[in-house]
DNA sequence: CTACGATATGGAGGACCACCCCACTTTGCA
DNA sequence: TGCAAAGTGGGGTGGTCCTCCATATCGTAG
């Protein structure tokens, strides 16, 4: 939020968006020099603005996150508080998997992980008091399966569906007995 | 088992030994190069044997592998086929936590993956049988998800316990209802 | 509207990497 | 023991990440 020259605003927004495409092309670990030169920018100044590689991921998918913590609110308004945590978790994994790269930047310690470990506090709080989640979980445990599942099936051929099932079944196990 | 000569033999098992040893230190993406000078052996000579990164994993872990094979056999005497099975599940998930890059290796499609898979399915279908587990629930799903968790984990500060407790998590998911 | 200091830029270069080529050395069989 | 085949590793190529700094651009104070 300092004021940025324009061009420096402007550069900075070039380097996110070809580094949204290349990432979804090569996965997380794309080449930053590739970035760079997509975006039509020498590689210092992508080194300059985004010192570090997650914080390049962090811009990239802050938006996105965004949208999945707003899903969150919404759902808390919903009649059924273990159904709604299920669906958002699933609407995450959803989210990791067809944004490659997304998962790998969710498990990192960023801003991104503290908004949506926010977001779903609340509906883990809900479905906890409703008892329909065993109650030494935490949000925290969710949010790594997820993250965990996506990106181990982010190189599969038939990922999507994969990882849907395969968090199904873990996603079975957070419920009481 | 081709006949290698008796030079060649030598430098692969001091390659593969060093690589044991980089890898448990710096994980599955490791230098080759570093693995080769610690081997001292030429980077070249590395190469040619392993031509791809994947096969000198294979070659690290193929005895450690073949450990989870025999306590799979084993475990096929025991009482309780459910309880076996989440047993070597336990087992393999702590066996990829401690040995780093582990998981990396299982689950790219090689020789130690087609291994474990064979390994396990004995388990799977006694459990099965006595309908213990869910029966559309394939051993590879079940080695992808403790994998995975086992990847998510590694470069965490309380890896171990963290990944054991997440396996657990996942593991209640596969029981029939 | 101009001049000037603060800010931003990117090419060049250092340190590292995977992987390959090929002149040389070692091996083990006849 | 001779010698062809097998094995070796230094050095090269082209890629990576990241930093320095001379240069170009911006935005404002005058």
């Amino acid at each position: 939020m300092t004021r940025m020259r324009a061009d420096a605003r402007r550069n900075a927004e070039r380097i996110v968006a070809a580094a949204g495409a290349v990432i979804a092309e090569q996965g997380a670990d794309a080449s930053l020099e590739e970035i760079a030169r997509r975006a039509g920018v020498g590689s210092a100044t992508l080194h300059r603005r985004f010192p570090a590689r997650r914080a390049l991921l962090e811009a990239v998918f802050r938006d996105r996150v965004a949208v999945l913590c707003a899903r969150a609110e919404e759902l808390l308004d919903s009649a059924d508080p273990g159904e709604a945590l299920f669906t958002w978790l699933r609407a995450v994994g959803a989210h990791a998997v067809a944004n490659r790269g997304l998962s790998a930047s969710l498990m990192l310690g960023s801003e991104c992980h503290d908004m949506i470990i926010n977001a779903g506090e609340g509906l883990l709080g809900r479905a906890r008091a409703a008892e329909e989640v065993r109650p030494e979980i935490t949000i925290v445990h969710l949010l790594k399966l997820v993250s965990a599942i996506s990106l181990a099936t982010e190189q599969d051929p038939d990922g999507p569906a994969e990882a849907d099932h395969l968090l199904a079944i873990a996603l079975d196990g957070i419920r009481p007995r």
